[in-house]
DNA sequence: CCAATAATTTGATCCAAATCAATGCTTTTG
DNA sequence: CAAAAGCATTGATTTGGATCAAATTATTGG
């Protein structure tokens, strides 16, 4: 992780950040937020919060995809969400005025603000728009609602890695339903498979099947959704 | 449903609103919540809201215990969480400004205000405390760690079943760890069962087991908890 | 570039929970 | 209060996914 905080002092390096919550702010808000950001880089594999971390403040992903993750009590790692470009991460336990209860781990080269929390409570406190913002982005997160697709133990294996590649898709720009949609997993098979509550083993077999019948083609870390249409009729026609 | 709204104008004879949310209003905060408030009874089986229908506002539980489910394509209910008397309820879609993902049930006789969206709008602007409060209360919502001990597929059932005993004895008090501990189950074993995500024969069995083990005894819709220690050791030992 | 190592896939077997079927209990309700 | 209906439990069988083991394919480091 290397701080190029130096060389990082205004958001306006930044585009992506301005189109998130922040962009309730005014030119004197942004004056803050660009003078108290601390900007990191992290490589696959780091963390950039820890489970029962005390929250530092809210970050800001200005690149890079991100795997949230908590620990068994044998240290086996469970994903059970992801977070992408443009996204702000770590407000839930910020919010909450709690310590972390997951992991973020960058799944791909990542660069990333942090907005400490002094300046959070700041922002917030002189910003009711911003507060009003934020309430939207908690209530509009998606991962109850997913959890309810991917990890759903009365759903077959097959329709829960269904339900992971559509939420996959969504997250990318669709500009025509017939083309083939190519999408990248940035993550092992095991991280894959704990997103769906499944064993690495289960994955390969489920992964080869949809291969086979030509409704996914998976190469490595890249899937070629061949046929959304029927992937989303197989997912609809499902229990939930 | 019967509305009470004539005979219920103020909300001094609803202390439990006042420990929630709104607790940050002043007079004139309270005035228009109480002027603006309307209070229904439910019965067992009656819905407060249905998924798919546009939000009317936040709903307050003044009585009552509430099952929050969805319905998959065949019309079976599949519940994942549940509301206590002294907690608001749908503000997720009203904050997210969608239309609700998912149905609220009575499980028992309720009692539940309505302030309807117009109010919650101008108290929200008007008081950034309020707004401020809610961020905190939907991101403290349980919902999304909990379902990842209720609803795990790599959890066998007996373990996803022990941890909805705990977490349904954390919303009892309990007064001392040694003492028995009673609580009901206020809902069918259909409901039950689809908490945990398993069929009725399953929670049938896995009931059984815990019974004669003399963990926890069940009779109809009420647990006694014989061994609580117990049941939080095994919950800890598993994976998630 | 190749050996060493790690990740992934494939194969064989087993087991927890689903399913199907039947019986025993509670609520309703006439 | 008894019959009917709905709910809950128990039994027998099946099955999807886990587990254990081995082979194959990627990745890494010399």
């Amino acid at each position: 992780m290397i701080d190029y905080h130096p060389y990082m002092k205004t958001c306006a390096d930044c585009d992506t950040c301005l189109k998130v919550e922040w962009s309730e702010l005014d030119r004197g808000g942004l004056e803050q937020l660009a003078n108290s950001l601390k900007t990191f880089y992290y490589q696959p594999g780091e963390a950039i919060f820890h489970q029962s971390d005390a929250p530092e403040g809210i970050y800001c992903i200005g690149q890079g995809k991100i795997l949230l993750c908590q620990y068994d009590s044998f240290g086996n790692e469970i994903g059970f969400g992801m977070a992408y470009q443009g996204e702000t991460l770590g407000w839930r336990s910020f919010f909450a005025r709690e310590n972390h209860t997951a992991t973020a781990l960058a799944l791909t080269p990542c660069r990333i603000c942090l907005v400490p929390k002094s300046t959070v409570h700041r922002l917030i406190r002189g910003y009711p728009a911003l507060a009003r913002r934020f309430l939207r982005t908690v209530a509009k997160d998606r991962g109850p609602t997913e959890s309810l697709l991917l990890r759903n133990p009365r759903l077959p294996a097959r329709i829960r890695l269904i339900n992971l590649l559509l939420i996959l898709c969504k997250n990318i720009y669709v500009p025509n339903s017939n083309e083939e949609l190519r999408l990248s997993l940035p993550m092992n098979r095991q991280q894959l498979a704990s997103l769906i509550g499944v064993r690495t083993e289960t994955l390969s077999r489920t992964i080869a099947v949809l291969h086979k019948e030509g409704l996914a083609r998976f190469h490595n870390r890249e899937v070629t959704i061949a046929n959304h249409d029927h992937l989303v009729y197989e997912s609809s026609r499902s229990k939930r």
